[in-house]
DNA sequence: ATCAATCTGTCGGCTGGCCGACATCAAGGA
DNA sequence: TCCTTGATGTCGGCCAGCCGACAGATTGAT
């Protein structure tokens, strides 16, 4: 479904190298920003290790989860590409470090490569069609289906192969967590998990999900016979 | 707050020329689909007149709309930049003209155009913060306002000052049509729509609304003291 | 090993908003 | 002009899911 997103191992290894002279290498400490909206916005970042949380927070005080950032992911890039101040926030997950490389210097970098400008593009269209499935998964489905759904999605885009018809998400996250990225409570995300793991399709150690995706798929596919389709006019 | 995303407008007048000689112009009628979920995706669309809307589809026959596209934009980007099959409808509003540019032809043109690119790389990143707001609007407020929101969201993409404190949306909206932007459904949008209009915020004349954005500014910041902040870990 | 801090599971009460349902009200077509 | 088709406004019943609350389980720091 989605696809790796990882900017650095994607880049060949020359012009990674070449990128990475422009670079300046710096840490987070966990739970630190590393940018917020209305910070300038003139650098983009590549992670090395670690995770950070890109945000948004709402008046109430409510965050809102777009996605959370692997090793290797690019981010700070759209405010970079549209040129203005940063419009959400950047938090190390955990203890991160991660490389800055200022704007001009980027831009630059792209003009003289023009297939990492390509792959920018890949990256950004990516997401894009990440955040459409999100959107999606909001509007039309309920809170248990989601919470599959996100799942699935994790699987695909940080998951790694454990044993046969066994995927582990590469990320603990939490329940709040998860919540803030599906736009539902701790408690429901809690009850939904529970609900999966009863069925045999989920399995949780030290906060790390392992998820049987055939199972995942199966109960998506069962619940569909809801429709009633409005008919194309 | 949004930027306006006509990408052939903002196109240099010469490159705009060199662009549209690879192109092939085409019509589609009122309801017309110009690509759909699983069609190849070898090109990409500029629009020059009339409306295109761009929506997935849930299992259960909900129309989820990510957002319209306005003569000038250009559209059925994602799937170029990745390379995969549609994932999203596109379809024809109201009656449209519109030009093609088969995906290789294109990418040369961007390989030639570095300019171009980055506008590409514009385009793309304004979509995405843009579609960042839908999802935290879908998650963190009601439904007034998200209706609300989105009155706001529109005069900044597509609006058009008429007169002192008031600007006219551009397009004509059906309420289910809004609904289907953010997650409720038609009956709530009259509900709210209807509230907005006694309070002076909003008038409808044939279907096309005229908003006054200060006013709807205050009912938002209004509606904020509901604040009960999550303290930063 | 101990303890504080955080996360998890579960319950009951309350409510925003969905779902029919139905009565207007435009807006084109013939 | 009439008439069909679709868009609007509004109501009441009903329920998914939010909220507060609390007890237990993990985790990590000392």
């Amino acid at each position: 479904m989605n696809d790796p997103q990882e900017f650095l191992q994607r880049l060949p290894q020359d012009e990674r190298a070449a990128l990475l002279l422009l670079a300046t290498r710096q840490n987070a400490a966990r739970g630190e920003l590393i940018f917020q909206p209305g910070s300038p916005g003139h650098s983009v970042y590549f992670l090395e290790t670690g995770r950070v949380k890109i945000y948004h927070l709402s008046p109430t005080g409510r965050e809102v989860v777009l996605w959370f950032c692997a090793p290797g992911e690019i981010f700070g890039l759209a405010e970079v590409c549209h040129t203005s101040c940063r419009q959400v926030y950047a938090e190390a997950n955990v203890a991160s470090q991660f490389f800055t490389v200022r704007e001009l210097d980027f831009k630059l970098f792209l003009a003289a490569h023009p297939a990492a400008a390509l792959l920018v593009n890949d990256v950004l269209a990516s997401r894009l069609r990440s955040l459409g499935t999100v959107v999606q998964s909001l509007v039309a489905n309920d809170v248990n289906m989601r919470v599959l759904q996100l799942l699935l999605r994790l699987a695909a885009s940080h998951g790694q192969p454990v044993s046969d018809h066994h995927v582990k998400l590469g990320m603990p996250l939490t329940h709040q967590e998860m919540a803030d990225m599906i736009g539902t409570t701790r408690q429901s995300v809690s009850t939904a998990l529970g609900l999966l793991r009863r069925q045999g399709a989920v399995s949780v150690t030290r906060r790390c999900i392992s998820i049987v995706p055939e199972q995942l798929q199966t109960l998506l596919s069962q619940a569909q016979p809801t429709a009633k389709v409005r008919l194309s006019q």
